[in-house]
DNA sequence: TCAATCCGTATC
DNA sequence: ATACGGATTGAC
């Protein structure tokens, strides 16, 4: 109400300065601002995003200053402020309304959004002067020409970086191609946005691609223009990195998650790399996604976005289709001449085959003579599933994965002896039924085909075989011959591109019992794939599984955008994420079980869960817990977030403890 | 009729 | 959590 931007501060002032703050205090029920009073002593230092220190219900309590005005609607006498903390003013306006979107969005709190947003403090770091080199810029964009080419291939990538130069704010899904410089294509976007006098935030999921677009900047903006934004990097440089950007010194930052939320001068443009990587979910309450979190923060500050991968996921499908991001990537002719040859191998086990080399490697007779192919011209990647996946039942007959006929979820066998079960619902299914071939007998994936790297490597005697898992991933490995064996996500850089790549075991990694299984399996391929030099250089990726699965056929076809649009299709038929908004709660099992009696949910939260909802359990998680499903349609996805708050509120204002609510979950099953 | 105590609610 | 207000109870 009171529109005065900058406060009068003088003492004569009749009416008191006052604080809107926001303390940091997890309860739901207190999710919102509370007046204080500026002291006379604190009138100097105290500014709007502020940290401060208050007595809240008897206890000193951390805060962030929301706003400070002349008036309060509190009817009782204020209490003062017991500190400025810092004057420092962490929590931008901007970042303040992000935090709040993105918590109503997740049926969070703003305090535990805020403690995802801004760092801890390290006053010393606070204190410090910027180094003389941090401020001084040592050479305007040049621009990355490197960068460009890949995006001359798209249709659209050069409109896309004109819109930028000349300040306009585009959104865009960017499909990369085998062989692009991805990093430097990055960077090329953010330097025409930066020559537009705007700034920019690239979010990555490791720190690994943090570091190539960090060099690929480096490249293009020189020194002294970005700053890299981690949790990875420790305590003292990530606030220091923070305050940079804060402050103005760096219009440009990269890293990951964490960087979703940084400040930024004047942003136009906004990037996410590979938005189906799981890293991008945050683990900590209320899990929001960073493609998520940026479309939220482009639509606000009307800033352009960039949604960047070699696959496409089917939420980033939506948004194409429904027209709010546009579609950059190559025409049919260009992914031809770029993308390897794509072999599909139908075998598993062993073959008889005349060369014992390899019988040996346990492997159908094409694979090895591509691998052997593949060995004469230059290293060779295989990459093999992790083991351990809990496994999803799948037909006896036909191999189509096992779902439950009452809700679509993944049928999974609970524990030795047991009924399969919907992981979901709990449904038992004591007689199944295929809907594909109508076979009635289930069957376990047969998890274990790890060993078949290892025995490879035996086979090709004098090739050396290099490992790189999630533990200890290899950087870069040269161009000469060698077996490479890497779980996903742990690819090696490559000196050129591989001469070839064997994807093992698709079957294994299609068979989680997640809905994400396919999506995820066609993601993990499609990086390998991106490694492997063109068809045209004799590039092959050979596929070992079966030819008639739609995710194979993705690769066969070159066509992440057509994989996620038919995968899109089946969630609507199956009205799955992100065709329906859908949120699980997890609690004491007396408590979730009341979940389902809309007496009850209408009495906690006054109005019921939103109308049509579906309520698919619960089901027992142990330990005396128990998940409830809630799905609505994608329109009533803000209507279920407020019963989730509201539920939330209820229960922590009656002190009881509190629900694990998440809503968009990053996996389910 | 008053004080001790209990319960529910707000926390600025 | 803790503090407060209103209601309730018990003793005079």
């Amino acid at each position: 109400m009171s529109e005065q931007t900058q406060p009068a501060r003088d003492s004569t002032s009749a009416r008191p300065l006052v604080a809107r703050v926001a303390v940091e205090m997890a309860l739901p029920h207190l999710d919102r601002a509370f007046d204080y009073v500026v002291p006379e002593t604190m009138v100097a230092e105290v500014a709007v995003g502020c940290r401060v220190s208050v007595v809240f219900s008897g206890r000193r309590v951390g805060g962030y200053v929301l706003e400070l005005t002349r008036s309060s609607d509190y009817a009782a006498t204020l209490r003062p402020l017991s500190r400025v903390v810092s004057s420092e003013p962490v929590l931008s306006p901007a970042i303040a309304r992000l935090a709040r979107t993105v918590a109503d969005r997740y049926a969070g709190t703003l305090s535990d959004v805020l403690r995802l947003a801004i760092p801890p403090r390290h006053a010393r770091v606070e204190r410090e002067q910027p180094s003389p080199t941090a401020a001084a810029i040592t050479s305007e964009p040049v621009g990355g020409a490197a960068g460009v080419a890949a995006w001359r291939r798209a249709h659209g990538g050069v409109e896309l970086l004109g819109a930028l130069e000349r300040g306009q704010s585009p959104r865009a899904a960017w499909t990369a191609l085998p062989g692009d410089d991805w990093a430097d294509a990055i960077a090329a976007a953010v330097v025409c946005c930066v020559t537009s006098g705007r700034g920019a935030v690239v979010c990555l999921p490791d720190y690994r691609d943090v570091a190539r677009v960090d060099a690929a900047l480096t490249r293009s903006l020189g020194v002294g223009r970005h700053v890299v934004l981690s949790a990875d990097v420790g305590p003292a440089p990530r606030y220091r990195a923070f305050l940079a950007a804060l402050r103005g010194q760096r219009t440009v930052v990269v890293g990951t998650r964490a960087a979703a939320f940084a400040p930024a001068t004047n942003a136009g443009l906004f990037v996410v790399w590979d938005d189906g990587d799981d890293l991008l979910a945050e683990p900590r309450a209320p899990y929001p996604h960073v493609r998520e979190v940026l479309a939220l923060r482009a639509h606000q500050q009307g800033a352009g976005l960039i949604v960047a991968g070699h696959a496409r996921t089917p939420e980033v499908q939506q948004l194409v289709e429904s027209g709010w991001l546009t579609e950059v990537a190559a025409g049919r002719d260009t992914v031809r001449q770029v993308w390897p040859r794509v072999l599909v191998s139908g075998g598993t086990g062993p073959h008889p085959d005349r060369d014992p080399a390899a019988r040996t490697a346990r492997l159908p007779p094409d694979v090895f003579a591509a691998v052997r192919a593949g060995l004469a011209r230059g290293p060779v990647l295989l990459q093999v599933p992790r083991t351990g996946y809990r496994t999803r039942l799948a037909c006896q007959r036909c191999r189509a994965p096992a779902d439950c006929p009452a809700c679509q979820g993944a049928l999974a066998q609970p524990g030795p002896d047991r009924p399969p079960a919907c992981r979901w619902c709990g449904r038992v299914e004591c007689d199944w039924r295929c809907p594909v071939c109508d076979g009635d007998r289930l069957r376990a994936p047969v998890v274990g085909e790890e060993r078949t790297a290892e025995e490879l490597g035996r086979a090709f005697v004098g090739v050396p075989v290099r490992r790189s898992t999630g533990e200890t991933p290899l950087g870069t490995v040269p161009a000469s011959p060698a077996v490479v064996v890497a779980t996903p996500g742990a690819e090696p850089e490559v000196e050129g591109s591989y001469a070839a790549a064997v994807l093992l075991d698709v079957g294994l990694s299609l068979a989680r019992p997640d809905m994400r299984a396919a999506e995820e399996s066609v993601r993990r391929w499609l990086a390998v794939t991106a490694l492997v030099r063109p068809a045209g250089d004799g590039g092959v990726v050979v596929v070992v599984g079966d030819p008639a699965i739609p995710a194979v056929q993705a690769l066969v076809r070159a066509d992440p955008a057509g994989f996620a649009a038919r995968e899109l299709a089946q969630r609507r038929a199956t009205r799955l994420p992100p065709a329906t908004r859908l949120a699980t709660v997890e609690g004491p099992t007396q408590v979730v079980q009341q979940l389902i009696e809309p007496a009850a949910v209408t009495e906690a939260t006054g109005s019921g869960w939103p109308e049509p909802s579906e309520l698919l359990g619960p089901v027992g998680v142990g330990g005396g817990r128990a998940r409830l499903v809630v799905r609505v349609p994608w329109r009533q996805g803000a209507a279920l977030a407020r019963t989730l708050s509201t539920l939330q509120s209820a229960r922590s204002a009656r002190k009881a403890e509190p629900l694990r609510v998440e809503v968009d979950p990053a996996e389910l099953g």
